[in-house]
DNA sequence: CGGCCTTGCGGGAAACTTCCCCGATTCGCC
DNA sequence: GGCGAATCGGGGAAGTTTCCCGCAAGGCCG
C-alpha cells in the first residue's frame, strides 16, 4: 500500500521544512562556497532553453549556471560533485520520473533548493511539484524577468515558501471548481499550496487516471493491475462522482489535459 | 563565411517547390534588404528559448533574430512589417493552428522560408509541417549547433530542401512499420517526405484520429460531426486496418502520442 | 467505361461498459 | 468501538461499442 499519510487539504504559504525539528530559519542561499552568488543547476534536454538562461542569468550577478543535464537520471551524483545551491528541473524529460528524482535529492541533498520550470502548467505536475518538497513552479511562458526574479526568491527565501511564476499563479488561482467546498478548514492563505481539484484523489484513483488518459479500456487496466473489471469500475465512478464528471470521455480528457497521459 | 557546415547530421531532400513550374534555383536568402545576414523572425511562447537562441546566433554573424511573436496569430502581419528571410515557428502554442497560418504565410510571402522548431517529434506533426511547405523541422532537444546549422542550411539552399534536426532524422527513419508497404507508388525520395504511418490515412480518418484523442467516444465524434455513429464505425475500422491496429485504445494511445489530442 | 477509393449508412450478433445494488476487509480517526 | 474512506469484488439490467455483413453515391484515373 503506497502511503499511509492522510492528507487533510494541508494548505499554508510557509512550509515545515526540517520535519519535526523546529526549522530555524536557515541562512539564505544555503551552500554558496562563496558569498558570489547563487550556484544554478539546470536540468532540461532543450539546449536551447539552458542558453537562454545562462544568457539572462549572466546580466545579473549573483547568479550563475554551474551545470547543465539533459535528464534527471544523473542529478543526485552531479548535484554532489557541482554543490548547486538550487536546482531548476524540467518535468516533460526522457529518462526517470523527475519528481521521483525531485523526492530523493531532498532526502539525499537537503540542502539544496530546487524548483520546477516547465513547459506546461497542469494540475497533476503542479500537485507533484508541491508533495516533492519543491520551492517553487515557473513556466517556461513565463518572461524572463520573472523567472528570475522567482529563482532570486526562492534562493533569498528563509521561511521556506512555495513560489510560483506569474502564468502559474494565474492558471492556479481560479480552479477552485472542485465538487466539494470541504467547509472544514477553509484557510487558504496566499502562496499555498496549488489548489488542485485532483487532491481529491486517491493514489490508486489516480493511479486509474494515468492509465485512463493512456487510452486503456477498463478491461486493459484491470489486467495492467491484474484486478477484476468491476473494480476498476468502482474506482472510476467515485472519481467521477469526486470530480464532478458525468462521461469516461471526460474523465479521459481530464487525465490528458493534466498530463497523466504522457509518461 | 562562419563555417562551411554541412555536418553529415542534417539530412536534406529536395523537393519541387514552385508546382508544375521546374522551380529554378531561387538566390540564396531571399528576401535580405541588406546582404549583411540572415534576419530571423522567431514565433514561441516560451522567451527564454528565444533568447537562447538569440544569444547563439549573436556569436555567428550573418544570422541576427529581427522579431518574436508569442503566438501565431500577428504572423503575416509581422512578417510584413519586419520583413524576416526565415520565420522559425514553435507548434504547441496557444492561439490558432500553426501549420494553418504557415500555410497562410507560405502564400502570403512566398519569399520567406520557414522551419518549425517542437519540443515534440511527431508523425503528425511531421507530416503537417512537409505538407504546408516547410522547410524544415528540428527539435528543441537539438544541440544548438544543430540547430544554427540548420537555420544556415536553408537560408542558404537554393534547392527547396527539407531539413531535419539530428533528433527528428533519427526519430523519423526507422518507421517504416507500417503494414502495407504499398508497392503501386513505391517512388519515395531519399530523405524526402518524413516516413509516416499516418500518411495512408485519408483527411476525413485524420480527423476522426484527432477527435478520437481528443477523447471522444465514437457518439460522440457522431454528434461532433454530424454523422451516424455507424459512420464513424466505419472510419474507425478502416483506420485500424490501415495502421495495423486492433483496439482501439491503441488507436487512441497513437492519437495521443502523434499529436492528435492537444489542438 | 470499369475499377478503386472515399465517404456515408443500415442490420445484427457478440462483447464491452455503465450504473445501480450489495458485502468484505483494512485502515486511521474521534 | 463506531465511522468513514479506500480497496476489492459479485450481480444484473440497460446501454454502447465492436466487428462482421451489405449497399450506394461520387471522384479519380487509366
Amino acid at each position: 500500500m503506497p502511503k499511509p499519510s492522510a492528507r487533510p487539504n494541508q494548505v499554508s504559504a510557509k512550509r515545515g521544512r526540517g520535519g519535526s525539528k523546529a526549522a530555524a530559519p536557515q541562512p539564505a542561499v544555503p551552500g554558496s562556497t562563496e558569498d558570489a552568488g547563487v550556484r544554478v543547476l539546470c536540468v532540461d534536454d532543450h539546449a536551447v532553453l539552458v542558453e537562454g538562461l545562462r544568457a539572462q542569468f549572466a546580466i545579473e550577478d549573483r547568479i550563475r549556471i554551474v551545470g547543465r543535464l539533459a535528464s534527471a537520471e544523473r542529478l543526485l551524483e552531479e548535484t554532489g560533485r557541482l554543490r548547486p545551491d538550487l536546482v531548476l528541473l524540467d518535468i516533460e524529460m526522457p529518462g526517470p520520473d523527475v519528481f521521483e528524482m525531485a523526492d530523493r535529492l531532498r532526502h539525499m541533498h537537503p540542502r539544496v533548493r530546487f524548483v520546477f520550470l516547465s513547459a506546461h502548467i497542469r494540475d497533476g505536475y503542479l500537485a507533484a511539484a508541491y508533495k516533492c518538497g519543491a520551492w517553487g513552479y515557473f513556466a517556461k511562458g513565463d518572461e524572463l524577468e520573472d523567472i528570475v526574479a522567482g529563482v532570486k526568491e526562492v534562493a533569498r527565501s528563509t521561511a521556506g515558501t512555495f513560489v510560483m511564476g506569474p502564468k502559474v499563479r494565474e492558471r492556479c488561482r481560479p480552479s477552485q471548481t472542485g465538487p466539494a467546498p470541504d467547509p472544514s478548514r477553509a484557510r487558504r492563505e496566499p502562496g499555498g499550496p496549488p489548489t488542485t481539484r485532483l487532491e481529491a484523489l486517491s493514489p490508486r484513483e489516480v493511479e486509474i487516471l494515468r492509465l485512463i488518459g493512456k487510452g486503456l479500456s477498463r478491461t486493459q487496466i484491470a489486467a495492467e493491475l491484474c484486478r477484476s473489471a468491476k473494480t476498476i469500475d468502482g474506482h472510476q465512478e467515485r472519481m467521477m462522482k469526486k470530480l464532478g464528471i458525468s462521461s469516461r470521455a471526460d474523465l479521459m480528457r481530464l487525465a490528458i489535459r493534466e498530463g497523466f497521459a504522457e509518461p
